[in-house]
DNA sequence: TGTACATCAGTGAACGCGCGTTCACTGATGTAC
DNA sequence: TGTACATCAGTGAACGCGCGTTCACTGATGTAC
């Protein structure tokens, strides 16, 4: 990436995503200051006008990660809104297509490579938010009659661990192989939610 | 430490404890071959006797981290295989224990940071054989009569997924922190596992 | 409209650091006779 | 039992590397008058 400017415009955002499209197509082990601020076409120390540390980099993206999971989310579910028997693995399926999609930024996620999180209370309110609407998804699922009647914080973290644990152990390998050939996979994801449907 | 002869004795298996230590108590990041070696006792270099790489090592450390949650498992197995009515409860809260005890360990197995799994043939037998046990449990809590029938790799898909999820989440303090003070978690994974038990 | 000046957002050299890995070596051990 | 020698398992110096971070600097921009 080249500039015409001597001022970048929007440096910070760039890096950002210059950090999500390293994770992208490089791994997590390829994330760092330097990479980020070389793929932004800036000089290696550029970034410290924009981020205090790699830690405040790292916590901008995984915030980023959350928004982007958001919006997957939130989109899914005014789509299914309306049939509300489907809602529940077409949400849980647009999870997994999510961390399917960006593994990489999955794991910076949900890996605890950022250390201090309460020192970013955006990063906080964000993750804050996708708990908050997973727990509404399943009210929604619930006054449709689709989820038994409960406690819907618990029922949540049954379901949001169900379909975390499911994609991350996918993502690791961790399934037998025949398990998961051709496109069985959101089939397998259905059986699994099935669990909490009937 | 220190060492009384020239030669180690089975520096192979005390740098592989020496690793799980080192994550232990100093977390993933600190996990080097040359802390490795400083933590045994001897020079920097001397890994590679026994070791061709770090990833070697990683390999190692993580097939060993395999075997004792193995171990944690069968033994809550043999000891609660007559009331299976709380064996499917048990082996999912030690499964919790393990990882809350050795979150790091647990992260090094299975997080992706050993590269190319299917040169470590041990390393991938020792993986599958956790997969058959879980299995295995589902199968026996199914002819007991606490799980519903159906393809019980299926189920222990579903069920491995939850509960693995369901530390993951609880390590990264995803989870309201009103949902797990004080000595809640327990609750709340058995509340999650209802899903399956009913 | 022009100019002086403060501020902002970059640059590039430099730092120290610990890492993985290699290599020539040496001390210790085991074995054949 | 003693000795020669091959093999094994260590040592320590050295390598190149890329990283995070700092610092003195400079070019570009915005604003007051």
């Amino acid at each position: 990436m080249e500039r015409e400017t001597y001022h970048h415009g929007d440096l910070k955002q760039a890096l950002i995503e210059a950090g999500i499209t390293i994770l992208k197509e490089e791994g997590v082990g390829a994330l760092t200051l330097r990479s980020a601020a070389r793929a932004a076409g800036v000089s290696h120390s550029a970034p410290y006008a924009h981020f205090t540390d790699k830690q405040a980099l790292l916590a901008d993206i995984s915030t980023q990660g959350f928004r982007n999971l958001q919006d997957q989310l939130t989109s899914t579910t005014t789509q299914f809104s309306m049939a509300p028997k489907d809602l529940l693995i077409e949400i849980g399926w647009a999870y997994v297509q999510f961390a399917i999609s960006e593994p990489a930024l999955f794991k910076i996620m949900f890996s605890g490579i950022l250390e201090d999180e309460h020192s970013y209370p955006e990063f906080m309110a964000t993750v804050r938010q996708t708990y908050h609407h997973l727990v509404s998804v399943v009210e929604t699922c619930q006054s449709a009659g689709v989820l038994p009647q409960g406690n819907p914080e618990e029922l949540a973290i049954a379901i949001w661990s169900l379909v975390h644990g499911f994609v991350s152990l996918y993502l690791e390998r961790q399934f037998p192989g025949n398990m998961v050939e051709g496109h069985q996979l959101k089939e397998l994801l259905k059986s699994s939610l099935k669990l909490a449907n009937k």
